[in-house]
DNA sequence: GCCCTAATATGACTTCGATCATATTTGGGC
DNA sequence: GCCCAAATATGATCGAAGTCATATTAGGGC
């Protein structure tokens, strides 16, 4: 059974006795979907807790004026919906499959009694939360900064999901930077003129992640 | 015992038994601030999960740019601290007394404790945490649409917190919707010429709160 | 291999809101 | 009551980045 061991390799289980895991386990539905399908929609009841078990998994908005944001990034063996579910009924955001995804679901209400049953569980899923919390303020404080610098700041974070390598598109980065194509596109070509990233068509190679931490706090 | 009857009105205490209550206010300590005091600076350790008893206290950050940026008001009754701590080390934000301040303190190792002994306890957090979250996720959605939305996003809100009489001025306003009290001053003035909002110093009255929400969603 | 769509690229123009400057008003403290 | 600092107000200017238009390139599917 991969999916067995899959459970064992969840950061948020991993201080639950491997012989409970495989009763929790058993409640957790595995689901496929194909790059850019749907896993939720905003609005759909809360109704799961997912499980990233392959690929990656964006959550976007799409504000009043029609531009979608993507707010995050969920990459493998990664939990969501915790994130944004206890208490509320309903998914505040869009769930897409940023790549062809397996996940594995498991039910909301089934979740909850396991939070009473085992605090280590509880305590990590807090500090899953409060580590999200303090990510998105994070992303508050650049939110008024230039579009360069925010730019710079969403490749920093993404050397920590993907390493040095991005595979992801200027489109896909301007979203998550909350500006437009162009603008990131142009962006772009000043870094690799000045050496600090090189590309391909939907891939972005840094350097050396020092040099944008350094390029972002100039001026 | 004034101080008794305070603990016993916080939601995040709601269903713990009265008994047990007089133990956990054992260990509180009350703390007075003046308007514009620090409770805490950014990067300080974070030792406490704080209680506002009264007053209000808001948590700002301040931008490699300089600009100030008011990420959220925590008003009577709330809990913060938690929303950014568990698994931080540290205060990701400054914690500033908007108005004559009485905090309540409680040491953040005995609050985990508490979360183990009290499954109810660590829902209600997960849930306030996660409410947080969402908002903060809400606020992201406003980011990137026009000054005029923005500040309408905050009004919407700050009429939840405090009424339909919100005691703030343009500039605390600015600082929260992202922007400068200029701006801010000259959309206020729209405002009034519309006869959305009436407003004295310091003080902004919003006659329907509906009226906002319409105006958000045109053009 | 070819086609079509999406990604990358670049120019021209416009606009929103920041910035700077300068008044005027007002309430709290002495 | 007077003073001063902060709040409110308004004009003028500038620049970053959005918008629109148009080209070029490259990879995936048949």
């Amino acid at each position: 059974m991969a999916s067995k061991s899959f459970v064992s390799t969840l950061e948020v289980f991993k201080k639950i006795p491997v012989s409970h895991l495989i009763e929790i386990e058993r409640k957790m539905v595995e689901k496929k979907y194909a790059k850019g399908e749907s896993l939720f929609l905003e609005g759909d009841p809360a109704d799961n807790v997912w499980f990233v078990k392959e690929g990656h998994v964006k959550a976007v908005i799409h504000s009043a004026s029609g531009r979608d944001m993507t707010l995050c990034m969920i990459g493998s063996r990664n939990m969501f919906g915790s994130c944004c579910c206890f208490g509320g009924k309903t998914y505040p955001c869009h769930g897409v499959a940023e790549t062809d995804t397996t996940v594995m679901t498991y039910p909301m209400g089934d979740f909850l009694g396991l939070l009473d049953k085992y605090p280590e569980l509880s305590h990590a899923v807090v500090e899953g939360l409060s580590r999200r919390l303090r990510q998105s303020k994070d992303m508050q404080t650049f939110e008024q900064e230039s579009v360069e610098k925010r730019i710079l700041h969403v490749l920093i974070n993404l050397v920590g999901e993907f390493g040095n390598t991005i595979p992801l598109t200027r489109r896909e980065i301007s979203e998550m930077a909350g500006t437009t194509v162009e603008t990131c596109i142009r962006t772009f070509s000043g870094f690799e003129k000045d050496g600090i990233i090189s590309s391909a068509r939907g891939k972005i190679t840094i350097r050396n992640v020092q040099e944008l931490i350094d390029r972002q706090k100039v001026s």
